[in-house]
Order: structure tokens, then sequence, then C-alpha cells
DNA sequence: CTTAATTTGTCCGTATGTATG
DNA sequence: ACATACATACGGACAAATTAA
């Protein structure tokens, strides 16, 4: 049946063991020996699958106490494609594209979910633009987090890496104008003018930052 | 610097020496001994980092013959996190949702690209809605690769996996229909129209596909 | 067809670093 | 301080598959 790639045979008992043993997120499955001598296989051969396992997120080893099971949110899905799915791919201006296409997609989805728009975070978010120390980046994500999107989330941090740090530095005052009139516009659900303004608000910063030559 | 791990130091230093030594989908990489000397570790160890690559789909290895790079489309990434990560129904939403916004904006951006809607593309692609052998999957992967914006493009086909292959099996006379209409209101660079009927189709076959059973 | 060399696949033994009690 | 359990790492040995002479 298997006539190769025994590796591949344990990542799938592995996993039919985690779901058999009902094994959650954070419990600790057997030892690298135990694994090797229930499966009837060598411990390199066994190691070779859990490395596989433990570069794809799904397991976590600590050396010393032993191997876990890792919450199934935090699968490494992005992060092993931006290193070869996003590095061959030179165009800042895909990048910053799809980011903010992301980005709209979460207000939108903000805007269409009637509890989300009218939660309680939106005055908290207000007061808090009236922090100085209060970034750009602060804003956008709270947006992010509240769209319910964790792989869209994922995505947007690490397009918001390789775009080079879009919002960095401080905030003007007329950009808290903007803010606030897009926070107006979500409270209203209207997502047509919370994206216009956004998209505005965007397309400014990508001006100004290619002004002062912050290019990184 | 680098306390544990070093099968991750293996994995960057493969990676480096595929990019600067211009290695190419289908060449050989050097053998498992060779590496292991260059790199100055044991083959074990060596041989952890080229499982978790193969496990990537990254490289192929033939017993007897060598190591290869692979084309960066055989992810099995794809089968293995699916089986073991998508579980539970929110990652399954978030991964159709996030594929869906990237259709929506690539269609979006056609709209606003007068070039791009005002192209001979879609005569041939009318022609070809009529071909028995015709799939849903080239309909939406044509529209993905004229939004111009590759990375997206890029994402959109590793989602496409991750959501167990939404577009798979042939189009009905009232799905053509469809596609018709949405390439008319492309044309008329109707933006509007052509991501609701877009939306209101995908959605049907979302349905469609749960009343299969369609959920490998 | 046979043989030899190369390469991956698998397992074993041993030593070491680390955390826990 | 000591013992135990565990992951980390290395190198050796042999099997199996492929290729070339």
């Amino acid at each position: 049946m298997n006539q190769s790639k025994r590796y591949l045979d344990i990542v799938r008992d592995i996993r039919d063991m985690i779901r058999h043993e009902n094994i959650k997120p954070g419990d600790r499955i057997p030892s690298e020996r135990e694994l090797a001598e229930t499966m009837q296989v060598g411990r390199s051969t066994l190691r070779e699958a859990l490395r596989s396992l433990e570069l794809l997120g799904l397991i976590e080893t600590r050396r010393g106490e032993g191997t876990f099971l890792s919450d199934h949110r935090n699968h490494k899905l992005v992060e092993v494609l931006s290193t070869f799915v996003l590095q061959d791919n030179q165009s800042h201006e895909d990048v910053w594209e799809t980011r903010l296409l992301h980005e709209v997609a979460a207000i939108q989805a903000i805007c269409q979910n009637e509890a989300a728009s009218q939660m309680r975070v939106w005055e908290s978010l207000r007061l808090r633009l009236k922090d100085e120390s209060f970034m750009r980046e602060d804003f956008v994500r709270e947006l992010m987090v509240l769209s319910g999107n964790r792989l869209s989330l994922k995505i947007w941090f690490l397009l918001k890496q390789y775009s080079g740090d879009p919002y960095s530095g401080t905030v003007s005052f007329d950009e808290i104008d903007r803010m606030n009139n897009i926070l107006t516009a979500i409270e209203q659900q209207d997502s047509e003018t919370a994206v216009r303004e956004f998209k505005a608000w965007s397309e400014w910063l990508q001006k100004e930052r290619i002004r002062n030559g912050n290019d990184s």
C-alpha cells in the first residue's frame, strides 16, 4: 500500500491519534520514544515527521519538556507562505493594493454586521484617538480584528510588514478628523462612505510616505 | 545566537542556497551527504529539514535519484493543513470568505480599469463558455489574472486549494447564464452588478457543495 | 544481463542540553 | 545535589531504488 514515505504515514497516524484521543491544543502528546515504540518506527523517522509538523506550527516541541499540540488558529500558514510566496514578488504596488484590499473588506464586513457596528468599542476608540501616543496602526488593526476574519487578519499583518511599515509615525490633527469620519460612517453602517473615506486616507498616506522618502 | 533548533537554520540555509545558486524548479540539489558536509551538520538533522521542506511541497525526493526543487504549485501543505487545522467551521469560513474577498476585489479592479474592461479577452471567454469541457475554475482564474495583481493571484491560488477545490466539477446551463451576466456587467464597467452577481453565484455554489457533501 | 556506484529510506547507539521533582 | 524524563544532535550501518558502465 504505502511503499515509501513512511513519515507521511506517521503524520497521518499522529493526526488520527490526536483525533481519537481527543487531545486539545496545549496538551502534551506522547514522547518521541513512546510514539516510536507504539508505531514501530525508528526515532529518526518519527522525528522527521514531528519536525515537519512543527514547521507548519501544528505542534510545538520544547527541549526537556516534550511535544505539545499547538492552537489550531496559530497555524503558520501565512508565515510559511510569506517566505516563499511574498519574496519572489517584489512589486510594492501589489503588496500595497492587496493590503488595502483586506482592509476595505474588513470595513465592509463590519458594516454588514449589525452587532459589530453597534459595539461599544467605537466609543473607546474615539477616546483613544485623542491620545497623543495613538498610532495609525492601532486604528487599522482594531478594524481588522473586529472584522472577525482571523485568516485575513494574519495575512494583513504580513502584508503590513512587507509594505515597509506603512503606518509608522504619529497622526496629525487632520488625520484624526479622517478617522472620526470613518468611524461615524461605520456606526451608521454606511459602508460606501466608510470605504471611500478610508481609501482616501490610505492614498493620502501613501503619497505622504513617498514625499518623505520612507521606502525601506 | 541560535540557541536551539538547528534544523531551522538549515531550512533557511537551503532556501538561501536555492536563491543564490539560481536553482530552478526541477533542478537537482546536492545530495544529503554533500549538504551535511558543507553545512557541518549530521545527516539526520539535515534530513529533518529536508522532510519539512518536502511536506511543504517545496522539494521532492526520489529514492536512488536525489532531491529536486519542485514546482511551487504542488503544495502538500494544503492537504495536511486541511485535514489537520481546518477541522472547525470558523477556519473553513475564514478561508472561504478570504478567497471571495480576493475575487471580488479582482472584479472591482477590472471594472475600474478601462483598458481591462474593453479587452478582447471577454469575447474569447464567452466562446469558451460554450465548450463542454469548460470549468468554473478557468472562469475565475481568468478574472484573477486580468486583475493584474499577481500577489493577490498567488494568494488566491492557495486559498482555492484550502477551500477544498470549490470549483471542481463541470458547469450547468444555469451557471453559464450567471457567468455571462457577470461578463456583461464587467464590460459595461458596472462594478456593483458584477460583484452582486458574482457573490450570488458563489453563495449558490457553496450551498450546492454542502448539499452534495463535498467536504474533503 | 550483471555489476558497481550513488542516493534516499530507515533504524540504532550514544552523548548532550534542558526541565521537573 | 541528584535522578529522571525528554528533546537535540551526531555518526554508523544496512536496505532499497536508480543510474551508468
